[in-house]
DNA sequence: TAAATTTGACCCAG
DNA sequence: CTGGGTCAAATTTA
């Protein structure tokens, strides 16, 4: 049995013992706080274990790096990049902006562009990785206030870091996912989907979490939080996840309220049959069936 | 003064 | 032709 496969099961038989633990709980009088540190607990194993079972696909996927045409190096302007269209991983967040108006996921960014997107109120903001030219790191993002709520910035990765200079967000970073009007989200359901560089969702990968209605701020949350994680010779070097994830998929429920947290940048979970399980199996477990509001 | 940001021009795919 | 991504000179910031 693979190393990671042994932790994923470590993993989910912590994750039984604690919602045992939960359960007791409920039963007899308890602090709410013990309940949610448990619920937190669990929904970090079962982040972890979607993680480690993703990450042996992921990692091929990593692998992977825009190349620039060497060719054209003396042209002042490179040709677009048309061979990884379909290959290149894209991850969608939505993330909130820090004290400073930053947003801190780690990673040193170098603006190199803004422009006005037809159809949008906000510009969008191009950033590549300050260690480009140093480290020939090709890691890009691009940030756009969100339209429906100037509080939410849209963040797309493309690329991957292959610089050596990941450093801990000093702060927490909010990153909540909004849910939006394309095709990724089917009403509350929580989809898992890799796109393509051209925005057309293929096969499941990253993970989005839908806020329906996000304007009014009801219906269903979700919250997670996870450090920035380390990966060495294919082997977790440290746990991942560390926060809440929080919903209320109970249809009969509204008026929650919404906030949503995540330590650093990108997860990718690779599997949409996983991953919906996954979020389903949550539906079984979370049972709320009112206002929770996380502290 | 080096690094970061701004911004208009350029380029390419559709 | 248009929209969106990138470049690089000018400008700002630390």
């Amino acid at each position: 049995m693979m190393m990671e496969e042994k932790l994923v099961i470590n993993e989910l038989e912590l994750g039984k013992e604690l919602a045992n633990r939960l359960m007791n709980n409920l039963k007899h009088t308890s602090s709410v706080d013990s309940n949610k540190t448990l619920i937190s607990d669990i929904l970090r194993i079962y982040q972890n274990a979607i993680f480690m079972l993703s990450f042996n696909q992921d990692k091929n996927i990593l692998k992977r790096s825009l190349e620039i045409d060497g060719k054209d190096s003396k042209n002042v302007f490179k040709k677009r990049k048309v061979s990884e269209k379909n290959t290149e991983k894209v991850k969608v967040f939505v993330a909130t902006e820090q004290e400073n108006g930053s947003i801190d996921d780690g990673h040193c960014w170098r603006k190199y562009g803004q422009k006005e997107i037809h159809g949008s109120k906000n510009p969008r903001a191009y950033y590549r990785c300050t260690h480009r030219f140093t480290q020939d790191c090709l890691a890009v993002k691009q940030v756009q206030k969100s339209d429906t709520d100037p509080s939410l910035f849209e963040v797309k990765y493309l690329g991957n870091h292959t610089c050596n200079n990941i450093t801990s967000p000093k702060t927490t970073t909010n990153f909540s996912v909004s849910l939006t009007n394309t095709n990724i989200f089917e009403g509350n359901r929580v989809h898992v989907t890799e796109q393509s560089e051209d925005m057309k969702p293929t096969k499941s990968e990253e993970v989005m979490i839908s806020l329906e209605d996000l304007e009014n701020k009801k219906n269903i949350f979700r919250t997670f939080s996870f450090s920035n994680h380390e990966i060495e010779n294919g082997v977790w070097k440290s746990n991942l996840f560390l926060g809440n994830f929080v919903e209320d998929l109970s249809p009969a429920t509204s008026g929650s309220a919404i906030t949503s947290e995540v330590l650093s940048a990108p997860a990718a979970v690779e599997n949409s049959e996983t991953a919906d399980s996954y979020f389903s199996s949550l539906d079984n477990i979370i049972d709320f069936g009112q206002d929770w509001l996380w502290s």
